[in-house]
DNA sequence: ACCTGAACACCGTTCAAGT
DNA sequence: ACCTGAACACCGTTCAAGT
């Protein structure tokens, strides 16, 4: 009986910081964070946990900054604002990136440790840049950046963790309720 | 030679819940979130960390609802709002609970995980409770009371982790640009 | 009732070794 | 260059035993 190559570590797709991170949000999307370590991860890539640390020389550590830099670094489309605009495209932007965050509420608590602290710079800048570019005064606009953008994380953090209401337990429509906070938070910007 | 009844352990000081919370926390503010251990903590304690489990008998997940609850269940003075004075009442609980959360950093990435859904229950509630005290009407009242919190923990995230300016290093004022953001939200709301 | 000690299954990571 | 296997120090937690 001959080898069979099909088996052969040879013959599987290497593995590559692309890989290693597509598989952990996985993990961490299907079974949670704390589900994540090094040697589910190996499994999960039919490799030695051990492998990993050739692609990941910083561990686990690193593999969490790209988790959140996966996540977090997602930047508004700044060609496409003016004057008239750009509310609207910072609205849409907000829309997308609650998603996103919801979509992967088990890395949420990662972008709010002190890990990783270039992730959201790329975003900050845009959400200024879209400001500016629709006429937004330089002070104004960092402001507003910062508001909107503590505003989006702060609501998807109460969103997954189901704050309840006190009175009755009546569902909260948060899609609704993040729509009008965020129109609140726009109104006052700029 | 007698026996020194002072490191009997019938002369401790009992353990506590209290206790308990207390020493994690600082543990959590002095070396951060990583470093707490159940044996670490049994260490600060002069205590077998399994002495811990009779009285947290759901072990360390009991232990960290605990901090969260103690960090972020934080009500706003309802007894002294009146139409006149309910923007100021949140905008000085809005500064002391901002305080709180980045007095106590490390256990952010807690308040924002699924765990101890209850744990902010009775801050919104109170929130809405001074804007209806204020004359807000109910459904504009629970939507800002999830804008402000919300933002008020994202800001919190944002500095925690010192997010960059993008063009110059320049520091930010962190404590003016939260000061406006706010009045941002609370203009908008009501 | 309250705490201890030993034990178990599981971590992240290092290091020498294989191909 | 890329991966493996064994090993180390450290986890959370259980359980029987002590007082």
């Amino acid at each position: 009986m001959v080898r069979q190559p099909s088996i052969n570590a040879q013959n599987r797709a290497p593995l590559s910081i692309e890989r290693i991170t597509e598989a952990a949000l996985q993990i961490v999307d299907g079974q949670g964070l704390g589900r994540l370590t090094m040697r589910r991860l190996g499994d999960a890539l039919e490799v030695e946990a051990m492998a990993i640390y050739h692609h990941l020389p910083r561990g686990k550590e690193q593999l969490l900054d790209g988790l959140v830099a996966h996540v977090a670094a997602a930047p508004a489309d700044t060609g496409a604002a003016d004057a008239a605009s750009w509310r609207g495209v910072l609205r849409s932007w907000a829309g997308d990136y609650r998603g996103r965050l919801l979509a992967h509420a088990g890395v949420l608590p990662l972008v709010v440790t002190r890990r990783n602290p270039a992730a959201l710079t790329a975003t900050v800048t845009s959400l200024r840049e879209v400001m500016r570019q629709g006429g937004v005064r330089e002070e104004p606009a960092a402001v507003a950046a910062h508001t909107l953008l503590g505003y989006v994380i702060g609501h998807a953090a109460l969103e997954v963790r189901g704050t309840a209401e006190d009175g009755a337990d009546r569902a909260v429509d948060w899609d609704a309720r993040f729509t009008v906070g965020l129109d609140l938070v726009l109104t006052g910007a700029g």
